[in-house]
DNA sequence: TTTAACGTTCTC
DNA sequence: GAGAACGTTAAA
């Protein structure tokens, strides 16, 4: 472990992807580890899931971060491929980093997609150093296992339940034996736990060195692999002397890893072969993919001609600074680092939201040959598979939640890559075993505080986009097919891409504001959501979900979590002091008092004590909230500004997501304005699924992409709400009264939309529409249109319904 | 807070 | 080496 940390990986744990065929089902009752399962009458001593529900393509957890940035993956904020995959997070099965390709300071196309594992690769940096973990054997789809039974992709090879038969059906046998070994040990439990410190790292040495031996096998050749399921993976590093117990734990760790990736590709090719008889070409799977274009290319990866933006993260800084301080200006104090602990983390659970499901994208790179590992190809060969999938490949539908995540950096300057990265684990996911657990526990235990003095805390729904969920999946790789896929009906988010790689410190800061440290940024979870096309194969697999989804992106999975609105009065009534008493200023004296402070200053409140925390949390204070510009909206920001409910809110020019924005909308129900200007209309459309009644001016000036069509989409009612004619009982945005449309590419369609929908519009911005004529400005249900310049006011009340 | 289950260690 | 145990993590 600590080696793995030294080394600068974050060991995460993989999660269930929740939606391949094995998650969807359900247990088995019968296996060995379902028979141990408390519910199925076992002691539950195992912990393990159903041998039938092994998940065929673990996922990143959603609190996994980008190492260098600290934010999520933020595939679902760009169209191409190419930026789907620099925007994603990777999981390097050598160094354990998870990074953006984009944050990589070096040539991306050195390094080495596993296809079998959603956001896996051999990052360049350790492919460069030589530190080839060696799965030669995982594209090559040659680790058929022979027993057709579905396998688990863990490490721990458990044979197939047929095979497993033996053991279980002397499990009582075991069981007893597990009690009893328990009881031995829960005896001398003095020595226990030293015996076991020691004993476990010789054994892990142990274990490296066996491993290491068999790999060297391996590592000869792919074709070795074949050899079996039960074949270890593990990944050879011939060339890594074990100098140290770190690194050698660290690849202790990496064969493991392996193993499980290769595990499941087993797992897979048999489903596959079982699934369907076409499958034929495991092993042609693995050759094609390296000779695919870019897999053979990527994968020697030339030197990259052009290793990545040279000015990133400069240029990243800068825009950090510089959104830290215009954070501040608003009132959000960019970057409270850890300080402000107290209230602050409590928002930080609250929030990591759900955004970090974000998940059902669509598997990047969908294109290319499927399966196996890939090598990226150059910058420049990027480009150009880029620009084949895009034609051969539907773009995958946006993934509902996209998940801007919360920079972990507080506004300070945006701290070393190592530094935030440690600083990131303290905060969230601690490495393995919990070492560094403290962090959370903090968080946690604030949170618990937090909950019970906010009496009560709404429960957002966590309602799981059901049809993402089912759907999305689907619409993911399944390369092979992926030509076909049509592209979903969310068009995909525009290109908001190049800004969406900055955004560090700042974003947290905003929560910050609320107060969470920026580090809460790392609970925000980021989604693996696109994965490299692979699978293409185990899409045959997935009957049941279309298309298959080997290694499902995220379940959509918005709300998992609470956000509570601000009480009407924050709790409590006092502020206690020390001493146990309270002051003598009651809580009204200080809102009075706190209603003079500027947002920034409140934010500086919020950080001294809990109860100030509360209390400046007070929606009264909080009317507006401005976030314009942000280019990075982050799940903290999203959670603080549903925690002051304010009735007026700028989104202008922010790469918000469509996720983000309908989860917000829905919990802004009291929202008067709203300003959504410069953002992306593929984000902007998560107005067409929610319900703003109140909402009196809405602003979509300079929306990019959004045409007459959209905006018919976007003020038409819901179809069930419709009359048999087509007409509206109640429009979307019936109690619209401003509209500011400036700079949108509409035509005089639009004044007939607006006639029909917004019945109460007494203010209308369409300058800079070039395309709107005198017709719509003579319209005579509109008001007086400027087509440039102000907004003209008109006499209210003339627009009729269906006009 | 609870449940599921991953990943590691322990035991046989 | 296989399997059991279990601490810890992730998600509900």
């Amino acid at each position: 472990m600590s080696g793995g940390k030294a080394l600068g990986g974050a060991r995460r744990r993989r999660t269930r992807c929740r939606r391949c065929q094995a998650c969807m089902r359900t247990e088995c009752g019968e296996c060995h580890f379902c028979k141990d399962m408390k519910k199925f009458g076992g002691p539950g001593r195992m912990k393990q899931s159903c041998l039938l529900r092994q998940c065929t393509a673990p996922v990143l957890p959603h609190t996994a971060v980008c190492f260098s940035c600290g934010e999520a993956g933020k595939e679902d904020t760009v169209d191409s491929e190419e930026e789907k995959f620099n925007l994603s997070l990777m999981e390097c099965t050598i160094c354990n980093e998870i990074i953006h390709p984009s944050c990589l300071k070096m040539g991306k196309a050195e390094g080495i997609i596993n296809d079998e594992i959603p956001n896996c690769w051999e990052c360049p940096k350790c492919h460069k150093e030589g530190k080839t973990s060696k799965d030669g054997g995982d594209g090559s789809g040659k680790r058929r296992m022979d027993n057709g039974e579905v396998g688990r992709w863990k490490l721990t090879d458990d044979p197939p339940p047929t095979k497993k038969k033996p053991p279980s059906s002397s499990e009582d046998g075991g069981r007893q034996d597990g009690h009893k070994r328990k009881k031995e040990k829960e005896l001398p439990q003095d020595s226990g736990p030293k015996k076991k410190m020691k004993g476990a790292h010789e054994k892990r040495l142990k274990k490296k060195q066996k491993p290491n031996a068999s790999e060297t096998a391996e590592s000869n050749g792919p074709n070795s692999s074949s050899a079996g399921g039960q074949s270890s993976g593990g990944s050879s590093n011939p060339s890594q002397p074990p100098t140290s117990t770190a690194s050698q734990d660290q690849r202790s760790h990496h064969r493991e890893k392996l193993e499980r990736f290769k595990r499941m590709c087993q797992l897979l090719e048999r489903v596959r072969e079982s699934s369907s008889s076409s499958s034929s070409s495991s092993e042609s799977d693995s050759e094609s993919d390296s000779d695919s274009p870019s897999g053979s290319d990527g994968r020697r990866g030339s030197e990259p001609s052009s290793p990545v933006p040279p000015s990133y993260s400069n240029s990243a800084r800068e825009r950090n600074r510089e959104r830290d301080r215009k954070l501040a200006e608003l009132g959000f104090s960019a970057s409270e680092d850890s300080e402000g602990e107290g209230s602050v983390k409590e928002e930080e659970e609250e929030v990591a939201l759900e955004e970090q499901g974000v998940g059902d994208k669509p598997r990047r790179r969908g294109e290319g040959p499927p399966r196996g590992r890939k090598g990226l190809a150059t910058d420049g060969n990027d480009e150009e598979s880029g620009e084949r999938s895009r034609k051969s490949t539907p773009l995958p539908p946006p993934s509902p939640l996209s998940s801007t995540q919360p920079p972990p950096s507080s506004g300070h300057a945006p701290p070393p890559v190592s530094e935030s990265f440690s600083s990131k684990r303290s905060n969230g996911s601690e490495t393995r075993n919990g070492r560094t657990r403290a962090g959370v526990r903090d968080r946690e235990t604030q949170e618990k505080e937090n909950a019970n003095n906010s009496g009560g805390g709404v429960s957002v729904s966590n309602h799981r986009h059901g049809a993402a969920k089912g759907n999305k999946g689907n619409k993911i790789r399944s390369n092979k097919q992926a030509g076909s896929q049509p592209s979903s009906r969310n068009s995909s988010n525009s290109s908001t891409s190049a800004s969406t790689t900055t955004s560090n410190g700042a974003g947290g800061g905003l929560l910050g504001a609320s107060g969470n440290p920026p580090g809460g940024v790392s609970a925000l979870a980021a989604s693996p959501r696109t994965q490299p096309s692979r699978m293409a194969p185990r899409s045959q697999m997935m009957k049941r979900s279309p298309p298959a989804v080997p290694s499902p992106p995220r379940p959509v999975q918005m709300e998992r979590h609470l956000v509570r609105p601000p009480p009407p009065c924050p709790e409590p009534r006092c502020l206690p002091l020390d001493g146990g008493s309270s002051h003598v200023m009651p809580r009204d004296v200080w809102l009075r008092v706190f209603q003079h402070l500027s947002q920034r200053e409140l934010c500086v409140c919020m950080r001294v004590c809990r109860t100030w925390s509360r209390w400046c949390c007070d929606k009264r204070l909080w009317t507006q909230i401005d976030l314009s510009r942000q280019r990075s909206i982050t799940p903290p920001m999203l959670s603080g500004i549903i925690r002051r409910q304010p009735v007026s809110l700028n989104l202008g020019y922010t790469n918000i997501s469509k996720k983000q924005l309908m989860w917000l909308i829905n919990r802004l129900q009291g929202l008067l304005e709203l300003n959504v200007s410069g953002c992306p209309w593929s984000s902007v459309s998560a107005l067409c699924q929610a319900a703003c009644p109140c909402l009196r001016l809405l602003d979509l000036s300079r929306v990019e992409d959004l045409k007459d069509s959209h905006l018919r989409e976007l003020l038409a009612p819901p179809a069930d709400t419709r009359t048999a004619h087509g007409e509206s009982r109640g429009a979307r945005f019936q109690n619209v009264t401003e509209l500011r449309l400036a700079g949108l590419d509409l035509t005089d369609a639009t004044s007939r939309l607006l006639v029909r929908y917004l019945p109460h519009l007494t203010k209308l911005d369409l300058s800079q529409c070039s395309n709107i004529t005198d017709q719509t400005v003579h319209t005579p249900d509109l008001p007086d249109v400027p087509t440039e310049g102000e907004p003209h006011a008109r006499k209210p009340g003339r627009l009729c319904e269906g006009d």
